[in-house]
RNA sequence: GCCGGCGUAGCUCAGUGGCAGAGCAGCUGAUUCGUAAUCAGCAGGUCGCGGGUUCAAAUCCCAUCGCCGGCUCCA
């Protein structure tokens, strides 16, 4: 090929001889002509500016602004125009970083003066006037060292730190209407292509994330290719907002908070209590189900044991601590000391293993005041948890077992979920040995059951490696929940042993895990999964008897009655109200039944039962309503739960 | 813990230095009604708590508790 000709080959397969030199966006629109969308290009695969000239044969892939890579582009382009907009209104702020994010973008500055709402809207106002502009980015490189006398002269102090802590003799720094960033890119060909864009929030965040480091002030702001993508997103903050845990609490009355008893600190309301009630019996069955024993540890454990395990060494700051005759205590934060102690309390034979001890524990963790949230991060909270003291040879049919436990929860709740292994920490204990032991029973537990899995390199417990899940809700947002952790180092510390088949005395593994988490923590994330609306078998109140005037009060009553004998959760509304006011509160209340009594029903001995959807279903006995709900309960349920309690 | 915002009736909120308000909920009465709000009347507040400024504070200042959005940390 002649020395002023390259080829291009294109995402489709389809090549062309091009000039030497030619822009990336030239060679794409010689192949698909112009007014495709395209903001940049991957290039050998790498993401480069639309502008950037071919020297070489390549091979090219246009990006338009709606892909996931390309969206995180526009993301990257917005905060730079966001920041040109800053620097307009405020020219003594310096800027930090400006990264996309998973749902839009954010910058970071240093001001004398925090931002305020108003300020919002005038940035707003900036960039949208920089995007009508439609200015050019554009890309140069330079020397670092040349870079940091270009940043110093501008006073961007920052700039100069990242600067100083890069490796590279040569960095790119990109210049629109005037602002200029260090920035790897590559940013969209013009401001113009800022389509659909809103500020969001303004928050304080620390430099570089270190609560040691000067905190600056953060604007949060999202960005899609149209008007419709940005509308769906803040739509979707619309339906988060309805869900909210914290309103549908009050609204439903489940729980609530008050300053009076402290921060952090839930107090079940009645229907709330019910739900956990609901929650925690299906739960002791599982584990019974499942080999669990159940057991209960004290609140109070000396805090000499605390520092045994080495809870007062690494976790003081986190815990109670209280004193009495002279004797000091620590409440607990965690609940396997006592399950050791229960290990421990004789000698065990590896014909005990392995020994599965479950407890609905409540913990109490001193959290900071600032992450508190509702029922979701809480001062007091109670963990379905369990240690499995096992063999290593063991270990892996256990880790197995309880995957199998999570799988089969999540699915009832109707979750979808994620897995994680976390591996070693940089800062941990234990043998190399002990950790590819545990670290290839976790990954071989989940691969044999064909789950797709990421890694979390380096991310593991100082004491073992664990799985974290993490379950995904009706909107697709992701919460942390159950984890399995592998432990070696609490068996050492308390000398934890079994007697082997050789009559020798060996080292136990153990397993920490929840499959719920912290049941507070699941009641909010079940409130905003299902909006309120639970799954008859979860509802606290599953039917509610309403009559049409007070002439049906008597039979309703025995209707009542009767439902709540055969162990339907059940209410009575017998104000003198409308029929569609009652309704309409039952609604609101997200009941699944509403047993409409008229005369109708009196004459025959029966019930018309409403659904929550506005179904109307047949006439029945309050026998078959009862059977019914049953039945509806135990499909939910795959067959665990029915009426009752327990 | 840090940055910013906020705290008024059970709930949602208005009130920005001069007599504390609305809607819903509650109570009383009327109404006896068929699938998402019947009508009328009544009652309800130490304006989170504690100091201060002022003739006068829900309103301004300080401190404190709590909540909200983030940061840091986590089940």
């Amino acid at each position: 090929m002649s020395s002023d000709k390259i080829q291009v080959t294109f995402e489709d397969g389809r090549q062309s001889i091009l000039p030497r030199g030619i822009s990336v966006s030239g060679a794409l629109e010689s192949a698909a002509g112009s007014g495709n969308g395209w903001i940049a290009a991957r290039v050998n695969g790498k993401l480069v500016d639309l502008a950037t000239t071919l020297e070489e044969d390549a091979t090219i892939e246009g990006l338009t602004a709606d892909s996931g890579v390309g969206l995180e582009i526009l993301r990257h382009s917005a905060s730079h125009i966001m920041a040109q907009a800053v620097k307009g209104l405020f020219p003594e702020a310096k800027v930090a970083i400006g990264p996309a994010i998973e749902n839009g973008f954010y910058y970071d500055f240093d001001v004398d003066r925090p931002f305020t709402e108003e300020d919002l809207a005038r940035i707003e106002a900036g960039i949208a006037k920089i995007v009508s502009q439609r200015l050019a980015f554009h890309r140069r490189e330079m020397a670092r060292e040349e870079a940091i006398k270009f940043f110093e002269q501008r006073g961007e102090t920052y700039k100069v730190e990242l600067l100083r802590e890069l490796s590279e003799p040569k960095v790119s720094l990109y210049e629109q209407g005037g602002f200029v960033d260090l920035c790897r890119g590559p940013h969209l060909p013009h401001t113009g292509h800022l389509k659909a864009f809103k500020l969001t929030s303004v928050a304080g965040a620390y430099w570089r994330g270190d609560e040691r480091n000067r905190m600056l002030q953060r604007i949060y702001g999202t960005a899609f290719s149209d008007a419709k993508g940005l509308k769906q997103y803040l739509h979707f903050l619309e339906e988060a907002r309805r869900r909210d845990h914290r309103r549908l609490g009050k609204e439903l009355d489940l729980f609530s908070f008050t300053d009076e008893i402290g921060a952090g600190m839930v107090i079940y309301h009645p229907k709330g209590a019910m739900l956990r009630q609901i929650l925690e019996s299906f739960e002791k069955r599982e584990h019974l189900r499942r080999g669990y024993q159940i057991v209960i540890g004290p609140t109070l454990l000396k805090t000499d044991l605390w520092k045994r395990s080495g809870h007062f060494d690494h976790y003081r700051e986190n815990m109670y601590f209280t004193e009495i005759d002279e004797q000091s205590y620590g409440i607990k934060p965690m609940n396997c000391l006592a399950h050791m102690i229960i290990y421990k309390s004789k000698l065990r034979s590896y014909r005990d293993l392995p020994l599965r001890l479950f407890e609905l524990g409540t913990v109490h963790r001193h959290e900071k005041s600032g992450v508190l949230h509702g029922l979701l991060r809480v001062r007091q909270f109670t963990q379905d948890d369990a240690h499995i003291i096992c063999t290593p040879e063991q270990l892996h049919q256990e880790i197995q077992d309880i995957i199998d436990f999570v799988i089969e929860v999540m699915g009832i709740f109707g979750f979808a979920y994620d897995m994680e292994i976390s591996t070693r920490p940089e800062k941990s204990i234990g043998s190399d040995e002990d950790w590819e032991r545990a670290t290839s029973a976790l990954i071989g537990a989940i691969e044999g059951k064909g789950i797709p899995y990421t890694i979390g390199e380096g991310e593991g417990a100082f004491y073992g490696p664990k799985i974290d899940v993490k379950l995904r809700d009706a909107l697709d947002r992701r919460w942390q929940c159950a984890t399995i952790q592998c432990d070696f180092t609490l068996p050492e510390r308390f000398d934890l042993t079994y007697v082997g088949v050789d009559g020798e005395r060996h080292r136990p593994v153990m397993v920490h895990r929840v499959i719920l988490g912290a049941m507070e923590r699941f009641l909010g994330v079940l409130i905003e999964h299902f909006a309120g609306a639970f799954p008859t078998w979860l509802a606290p109140v599953q039917a509610v008897v309403v009559t049409v005037s007070d002439g049906q009060l008597e039979f309703a009553r025995t209707i009542f009655d009767q439902l709540r004998d055969l162990g339907v959760r059940v209410e009575l509304d017998d104000r003198n109200e409308k029929l569609g006011y009652k309704i309409r509160e039952a609604q609101v209340q997200k009941i699944p039944y509403m047993l409409v009594i008229g005369d109708r029903e009196v004459a025959a001995g029966q019930v018309s039962p409403r659904r929550r959807d506005g179904a109307q279903l047949e006439m029945m006995s309050p026998r078959e309503f009862a059977a019914f709900v049953a039945e509806e309960c135990l499909e939910a349920t795959r067959g665990k739960v029915g009426l009752g309690i327990t």
